[in-house]
DNA sequence: CGCGTTTGACCAGCGC
DNA sequence: GCGCTGGTCAAACGCG
């Protein structure tokens, strides 16, 4: 198990990509009011709420070299393994040229749009499979209703990508493992969990990018509908309200950011958005590393850190 | 014993 | 229709 100190902050970069829309020709406060107008937004994904009375008044300037990177889910999952990783690349150098997408809808809003003509996939399983044993039989269909609600309401989903040196970055909540398969063109698996809350029907998919194994990409699919785990461990006076990101002091965390001596003091605890070469949102985890940012920590360290 | 992981099997969707 | 792939299930297993 690696110690922390081990852990650099350039293998923590974080690199956020949406389902369901990017715009890198709008400023941040458009890109999250754009974001929380949806049904879902990014932050509640992540528990939070409350986040719209984040302002552009956390928004600063990055020097030009930072990576620009903004891109859709989809278009990672559209391109193959090995190219996601150029993609984001290639968006990060283009600056303006950045893929505009503001796609209106995505694979998972189609599938959601098309949830009237699932109810006919039941019929038409039922007719092929007939099983011997009834009572398989059934379970098999109780499985397939339960996908086919499962498919009716599948949520919006958002991924990012951390540089990391380990695969599960720690959140904040609690998973449980349910698979794990193969991805064509990688060595490297995609392991699928879900939050071990009973009612929380939150997924999270987290593979490593074939090109650059350094870097891990999780996907988040859902909402949580109970607080962090952490939030007991971890008491905050800011614990209630989850406080965003955005909501914390810029020029301190923009230090913090940028120094790895202070990283390596208060542990990394921010995140960063970056588009067009300016940083909208870095992010504070309220100094006690709930939430989204979390996912930048590997768990080893956080282990580590609450013992 | 409870909880989490592993892993082979199954199913649905999609492209050809 | 067929094959491929992504996603999920659940029994078996491991661990504390």
């Amino acid at each position: 198990m690696e110690s922390y100190k081990e852990i650099k902050m350039e293998d923590h970069h974080p690199i956020f990509f949406f389902d369901n829309y990017v715009a890198s020709n709008h400023t941040f406060t458009g890109l999250m009011s754009d974001y929380s107008a949806s049904s879902l937004g990014f932050m509640e994904l992540l528990g939070v709420q409350d986040f719209c009375s984040a302002s552009a008044n956390s928004v600063f300037e990055l020097p030009k070299e930072e990576p620009t990177v903004c891109i859709s889910e989809d278009q990672v999952k559209a391109s193959p393994a090995d190219e996601s990783q150029n993609h984001v690349i290639s968006s990060s150098v283009a600056g303006d040229s950045c893929n505009v997408l503001n796609t209106p809808s995505t694979p998972n809003c189609s599938s959601i749009s098309s949830e009237g003509h699932l109810h006919t996939e039941d019929a038409d399983g039922e007719l092929v499979e007939h099983h011997h044993q009834q009572q398989h039989t059934k379970t098999k269909q109780q499985l397939k209703a339960k996908k086919t609600s499962e498919k009716k309401q599948r949520e919006p989903r958002f991924a990012f990508m951390t540089k990391s040196e380990v695969d599960f970055l720690e959140d904040g909540y609690r998973w449980r493992k349910y698979g794990q398969k193969a991805v064509k063109n990688s060595p490297f698996p995609r392991n699928y969990y879900r939050c071990t809350s009973a009612t929380c029907n939150v997924k999270k998919r987290v593979e490593r990018c074939f090109s650059d194994p350094s870097i891990v990409v999780t996907t988040y699919e859902g909402k949580h509908t109970h607080p962090s785990p952490m939030s007991a461990i971890l008491p905050s006076p800011a614990t209630a309200a989850f406080p965003l990101p955005m909501q914390f002091n810029i020029n301190q965390s923009f230090n913090e950011l940028t120094n790895p001596l202070a990283l390596n003091n208060q542990l990394i605890d921010h995140a960063a958005f970056v588009v067009q070469g300016r940083r909208f949102c870095t992010a504070k985890m309220m100094g006690d590393h709930q939430g989204l940012l979390q996912d930048l920590m590997p768990s080893a360290v956080l282990k580590q850190d609450h013992r």
